[in-house]
DNA sequence: TTAGCTTCCGATCGATCGGTTGCTATATTC
DNA sequence: GAATATAGCAACCGATCGATCGGAAGCTAA
């Protein structure tokens, strides 16, 4: 019925299929993200879908780049201008938990990384590999900041980056859980209160 | 073929299915634990599974039951003698740091409140429900010990308490993702540190 | 001893899973 | 303009999903 379209209208579609993709994948993982539902929800077929990837995972693993895509736009190009080191970390910060707030106009079910790092940390495969990847990747440029934050004078000389990185994160898996299963309207200040506590010491 | 056991035995059976869902359920999430997965596992039918649940929903809940006894007897039972107040709270996070440490003889898939609270926090049920109940509960008597450390004078006056647990839950999520997703041995120390920041100001 | 309750099984249900096949119709390439 | 490559569809595959059914078998209470 439909025939073949032109490259960039293929490539269109794929565009559809991995958009609509990350928003299932936000509510229902990125095993519960079924080709039948992506076909349903789109008006394709199932063989539409899986034309475009070839197999599920190759799917899993597009999704999760689409995912990361969006992250770094919303999250890291807003602070991106900002002068290196403590400054550009506090623009992150907070562009961060603005992210967390509303993620649900750009993530339905929350934020796909959270999401997917806890869904596959007890399994092997290429998935679980690009999401510790992108966890790795993501926490590197943490302590990227940090550290240009500690030579620039800006934290004290003792500060260690991973120490400090990691409790960062840690602030943002509580908001996460705050807001998704609690909707909780304090934790984006807790959150703040937090991290100052955890960087103002300039 | 196997017909009626007596009352004692099918409890055992039940006790069985439910300790066996829970190494299920850890690894493959609260959905992913499915009735035909137990039923080989245990040498059993479907049906019989399923009769002592009536549906998946009723067997989700009990599994998640069974996962808050382990829970508690493992991180609160060793330092339920402790003195109220610091003293406790602080063997209670060392019990916590064991329990994330050495949950893979417990859970194969680690922590089993963290995978549903992620699974669960974007849809809607009885389960989303009884995850966030156990959540806040514990949260709560996290809540109850910083208080009385605070009227006990082992912390400052002007401690927020909700807000400190509020960042050990996070210690904790951050702890969880550090050993199962990436398998960091430095993780432990990195949260002791965290806590000893958090709590020693006595 | 017997009647009834309960546990568990084997079989089966419709739905859905990921994936394959054969095809059509068009875009692209030569 | 002919040959080729390809997007997408309809139909279908075996496997598995949660759930239901009638019946078999033994515990338990009368």
């Amino acid at each position: 019925m439909s025939p073949r379209k032109s490259a960039a209208e293929a490539r269109r579609t794929r565009e559809r299929i991995v958009e609509r993709g990350v928003a299932i994948a936000s509510v229902e993982g990125l095993e519960g993200l079924t080709i039948g539902r992506l076909a349903t929800d789109l008006g394709m077929s199932k063989a539409g879908i899986l034309g475009h990837f070839g197999t599920k995972e190759t799917l899993q693993l597009a999704t999760l780049d689409e995912a990361s895509a969006v992250f770094l736009r919303v999250v890291w190009q807003p602070a991106a201008h900002e002068t290196p080191g403590l400054p550009r970390l506090r623009a992150v910060c907070e562009a961060w938990i603005t992210y967390l707030e509303h993620e649900r106009e750009i993530f339905p079910g929350g934020c796909l990384f959270t999401t997917a790092s806890v869904e596959f940390d007890a399994r092997g495969g290429r998935v679980r590999e690009a999401v510790a990847r992108l966890h790795r990747l993501w926490r590197r440029r943490l302590v990227g900041e940090l550290r240009l934050a500690v030579t620039a004078g800006d934290l004290p000389s003792g500060t260690d980056p991973e120490q400090v990185a990691y409790e960062l994160v840690g602030l943002y898996l509580a908001l996460n859980q705050a807001i998704q299963l609690f909707a909780d309207p304090l934790a984006p200040d807790r959150t703040r209160r937090a991290l100052d506590r955890l960087l103002a010491q300039a």
